[in-house]
DNA sequence: ACCTGAACACCGTTCAAGT
DNA sequence: ACCTGAACACCGTTCAAGT
């Protein structure tokens, strides 16, 4: 009904469609409703064109979602050269899970798809930095895997229980009403120490132990 | 056209669905073919019924997923209570890889459903075995999400090239035509380290790291 | 109680046709 | 070169009907 005016130009004109343009709008949608709503037609009435006008700047729906999350990578900063090597793994884990925070829909995909030109930079930056960390080989292989799966282990965790992100309380009071504080008083408290906040340093404290012991293996 | 033979019975009869019935032949299913080959229609179709039957014992497709997950983490041995805890955590920590590794469609859901009973007393087992640690409440709190985190990671990022697994090789081989020495040459190493086998013991360094930390912060 | 078929409101994608 | 509509082979689920 209301297709095709978003993009309306001037009379009798529109501009036209582009990689860029049909890239943007699948994030923006992402962000608001999660990955599960965004399919090529809602994605082309939004735009206001027909489904098959994405076809020209797309070869397919799973293309379009690798170009997602490389446009995900794509936002995190590289590593800063001033920073002694292991304070900048630290700050680019940080950058990393910012952008994940922004876009909770990405570290599923992040995991299936095959890394794009940008997630590739995102790879190399990391390994160049733990390179000259003074850390062995060996150690820095197993550092660039305990560092990623904490970032993307723990972001996806979190956001879990919290997508579409109003309903977090509400997911969490469904989930306590299933459990007896009887049979599983340790679950029940878990829980509540989450709901107490005491989550939110968690993420940095559990990569901080992470670093100190790659650090102290060598 | 060849429906409804698997579940034939006696002439004339068949034996009725039940909810164990549905579960495991879309376990099998998801075993086989991933968890994008699951749909209600194929299930049915193996099953030799129509599809509405399912839906007199499962609620929906949802209320399937988080029940096949539910029945993973029913796979999981509960902790040694012979074992010293913090051995006890990493047993249980490698057997819950190792369920994982048996149903790699298992992770992403795990994180995306609300955990079920069993996962509630897979959960419960491994709080208590830390809070008989001797960890303070806190170290014990953010373990929990340590190990945890990491065999989901872990095992996650391992399967995401690999699932259906006889490509792994097609898939790191269009990876790396995809990038060039020249420009990333970390990365490039990085990915022979893989394919001359050093990951195979990766999981467990990692872990012991993890576990390593903990203990040494209290 | 359990199963069924038809129908509804969706998907991604191919193809031939339009400009 | 870019866009379109019709069509194909799928989805999950509602509903009324059968036994």
């Amino acid at each position: 009904m209301a297709r095709r005016e978003e993009a309306r130009h001037r009379p009798g004109g529109r501009t036209p469609l582009d990689r860029a343009t049909v890239l943007a709008a699948a994030v923006a949608m992402a962000d608001a409703e999660g990955t599960a709503g965004v399919s090529m037609r809602r994605l082309a009435d939004r735009l206001g064109f027909a489904v098959m006008a994405l076809y020209n700047h797309v070869r397919s729906k799973d293309e379009l979602l690798a170009l997602m999350v490389d446009a995900v990578a794509a936002e995190v900063p590289p590593p800063d050269p001033g920073l002694p090597p292991m304070a900048a793994v630290r700050a680019h884990a940080l950058d990393t899970r910012a952008a994940f925070v922004r876009h909770p829909w990405a570290p599923p995909l992040w995991l299936e798809s095959l890394p794009g030109p940008e997630r590739v930079d995102h790879m190399e930056a990391l390994l160049a930095v733990l390179a000259r960390s003074g850390l062995d080989p060996e150690t820095a292989h197993h550092g660039f895997h305990a560092v990623n799966n904490h970032v993307i282990g723990y972001t996806l965790q979190e956001q879990a229980m919290a997508f579409p992100a109003d309903d977090l309380a509400d997911r969490v009071a469904v989930f306590l009403a299933s459990v007896s504080a009887d049979t599983h008083p340790l679950t029940v408290a878990h829980v509540h120490e989450h709901l107490g906040g005491r989550t939110e340093s968690s993420f940095e404290l559990v990569l901080d132990l992470i670093l100190d012991g790659l650090v102290r293996r060598g």
